[in-house]
RNA sequence: GGAUGGGUGGCCGAGUGGUUUAAGGCAGCGGUCUUGAAAACCGCCGUGGGUUCACGCCCACCGGGGGUUCGAAUCCCUCCCCAUCCGCCA
């Protein structure tokens, strides 16, 4: 969301910043709008001033007993109040309709994010790892996780979609156990290493939080909403959770950063995506992911962007997994992120990178709709405080590039070192 | 599911129709005092809008909306939210 009196104070840094996102210029139309408000206002409040002035004489002549100025006073305000009432009403729809064009707004990508259509303008910035220096580099052919995980027996999409249709999978034994060591693997690194606090957070939130990160109310369409007498939505993911713990909060300066983890389900309904990953785990109406949400000062921003992808990747190369940190061009960035980073692994079974993370920093677009601000050490007043959230990691995801980087020749997958002691110091996972 | 209470500035909290401004306190900021600090004292201390060269002045906002009234934080209606008790339940 942005400041309207921002807009009024550089409409063409607006409307450049709209292009980069390939919208019109709209800088125009809103302050238009805003002057429009503004003007009634304006006359309201002078409608206003005179109401409460001759109440006051009104007041003061019933006191001396002067009934004929006091009624003349009456009549007068009788007049001002049909304008009053006009008036206020036009204030709310204005208001209102000035609200909703801002909220369906981008939020604008800062100046290094490169210029791009789609995906194909996305910039590789690092490459990590080595795939032919994985196991399955030694096959002929490697397999696909779906292939390796139902060949284990512990992989049953079939048993999933007998309960709950396509996107759904039932994950058994050794394979239930690694999903569960991952995220406890990575759980402990973030709270351990780099400062995270651990949250069990809501799944199920109210509009207001939703819209708070933005994923209301244009993006209503990839949600779940529960029936009956009081609606919840299903997070997408937990970062609407955990962003939305600094909602109409003032918080002191010396807490800030705030740093926040959770491991948590996140339910998507795709709706987009038909046709797109149908075969496998790696697009799922569920999914389990250990979210990190930072919340700073708008001066720390950009250099904790830098430090929560560094703890995403961190995971990604403790579990020796190849991947690369791409830079998403201005065509293919999230509603809500002025920079993002995605980080993908490297899939063998696929032949390709495929995105496990996305680290994005939101600027003061999402504080401003939640109400989230700090009050700046030794100054006056608050300020919005700045967001940011990423993946570390999607924990489904990150189970695929273990079994396809893992694999071996006899079908059983090496467990990495480091999750061993998560899964009762297995090594291998093989067909039980 | 049944019953009740409540929503006022960063926080606590007074305010049941006006003539005096949402009192007072806490926290915060600045100052006086002090070797330094504490204490004490003084001052400042919500958001948005309008106006002004500026100082300032004016208006709105007491959960949202509607109504009554010359005038509403205060009375009425409605919606939202929070809490407590009872019942049921993991």
């Amino acid at each position: 969301m942005f400041d309207i009196r921002a807009i009024r104070e550089n409409p063409a840094a607006f409307d450049a910043g709209l292009k980069r996102r390939g919208l019109e210029p709209l800088s125009a139309g809103l302050i238009a709008k805003d002057e429009e408000l503004r003007a009634i206002k304006t006359r309201l409040q002078e409608a206003q001033a005179r109401r409460n002035s001759a109440s006051k004489e009104i007041g003061k002549a019933k006191a001396s007993k002067d009934e004929a100025l006091a009624s003349t006073l009456m009549a007068e305000v009788a007049a001002l109040k049909d304008q009053l009432q006009a008036g206020e009403d036009k204030q709310r729809d204005l208001e209102a309709a000035l609200e909703r064009e801002l909220a369906v707004l981008p939020n604008i990508p800062l100046a290094d994010v490169p210029e791009g259509k789609d995906e194909t303008a996305n910039v590789e910035v690092r490459r990590w790892g080595d795939p032919k220096t994985m196991p399955a580099a030694s096959l002929n052919k490697p397999k696909q996780h779906f292939e390796i995980g139902e060949a284990l027996g512990l992989m049953d999409f079939e048993a999933a979609a007998r309960m709950s249709g396509a996107r759904f999978v039932v994950l058994k034994g050794q394979l239930a156990r690694l999903e569960r060591a991952l995220a406890m693997f990575m759980l402990d690194i973030h709270t351990g290493e780099f400062g995270y606090t651990e949250c069990q957070v809501p799944l199920l939130v109210r509009d207001q939080a939703m819209y708070g990160t933005a994923q209301l109310p244009k993006f209503e369409e990839d949600l779940f909403q529960t029936t009956g007498e009081n609606r919840f939505w299903l997070i997408p993911t937990a970062e609407v959770s955990l962003t939305n713990l600094a909602r109409e909060q003032i918080i002191d300066e010396a807490a800030l950063p705030l740093r926040y983890t959770a491991w948590s389900p996140c339910f998507r309904s795709e709706a987009g995506a038909a046709g797109r990953d149908t075969r496998g785990m790696i697009r799922q109406h569920q999914f389990s992911k250990v979210e990190l949400v930072s919340i700073t000062t708008p001066d720390k921003s950009l250099a904790e962007h830098e430090r929560m992808t560094n703890c995403a990747e961190t995971i990604l190369k403790r579990l020796g997994l190849p991947h690369r940190t791409i830079v998403l061009c201005t065509g293919d960035m999230g509603f809500s992120a002025q920079k993002t980073y995605d980080l993908e692994v490297w899939l063998p079974g696929q032949d390709a990178y495929r995105e496990i993370s996305s680290c994005s920093v939101c600027g003061d677009f999402q504080a401003r709709r939640m109400g989230a601000r700090f009050r700046p050490a030794g100054g006056k007043g608050t300020e919005f405080v700045h967001t940011l959230n990423g993946s570390g990691l999607a924990v489904g995801r990150t189970l695929i590039a273990v079994l396809e980087n893992y694999q071996q020749v006899d079908g059983s997958v090496l467990i990495p070192e480091p999750l061993r002691p998560y899964m009762g110091g297995l090594e291998r996972i093989s067909k039980p």
